[in-house]
DNA sequence: ATCTTATGTCATAAAAGCTCACATGTCAAT
DNA sequence: ATTGACATGTGAGCTTTTATGACATAAGAT
């Protein structure tokens, strides 16, 4: 089991959700809804939340407090995703060639996967961060 | 806010749990019962669990396998409760004298933490225990 | 053979979550 | 000033999940 896989784990009901991100219930339904986070579902159709989720949480609340709508958030994850299928790309042939020099690799994919969240986190999303590698 | 809290930090139901660890419901309870792990509570009285409630279910599980009881975990944990705290005394003291060769002893209290689950931790344990430093 | 320990199962009640619908505050454009 | 879009609040009705408590039982210990 890899880092994503942990990352992606649905571990989450939506209470403890708004607590982490200081979200309603209302808005990260909303969010959902407006095809900003995919969290997965119990069989009985409750949602569970990711780390990944709660992450895109704080981001997209960071992004909303900095005036962007919902439509330029949506770009920037799309972006944000584009750029990390890029790296893993390259990561992936380097690996094949065993040329692996992964680690700088490793760290500019992480950096990548954190860009967006340029400086101005909430303090809980540092916190929580913290729960990660 | 620092590891230790983090690690504290109520988040999962008891079904979550229950994947996590492969124990059914009924088993969490009666530990809990028997006063093995405190989970907190939700304001309508929910079980949260925390990793480090994780983490001992995860310890529990592998001490009965090994024909523990429950009477001998508890003080398997009671034990380890103890090194703890006289080491984080320790710590302490030296934080004081300023003498701080912290990063050596902070690395005895994890190996005294995870003390208990000598080896043959199961598999989930081993995954799950990279959530944390 | 009986007791203890650990767990399963079921009933009942309450909490938490879901969807849908309607209301509202804030801007921007007309 | 009015309209409309966006983001969010609120409430009703329903379903899922969890809690507790009681009774049942398998396996060991006495």
């Amino acid at each position: 089991m890899n880092d994503n896989t942990r990352r992606n784990m649905p571990l989450f009901p939506i209470s403890i959700v708004m607590k982490l991100t200081e979200l309603s219930a209302r808005q990260i339904r909303y969010y959902e809804e407006h095809d900003l986070i995919h969290p997965a579902r119990t069989e009985g159709n409750r949602r569970l939340f990711s780390f990944n989720d709660v992450d895109k949480l704080l981001e997209i609340k960071a992004l909303l407090e900095q005036g962007v709508n919902l439509a330029g958030i949506k770009r920037v994850f799309e972006l944000n995703e584009q750029a990390v299928n890029i790296l893993q790309a390259g990561h992936q042939m380097q690996a094949k060639k065993e040329v692996s020099d992964s680690a700088i690799h490793r760290r500019l994919k992480r950096e990548l996967m954190h860009a967006g969240r340029f400086g101005k986190t909430s303090l809980i999303q540092g916190e929580l961060s913290r729960f990660f590698h």
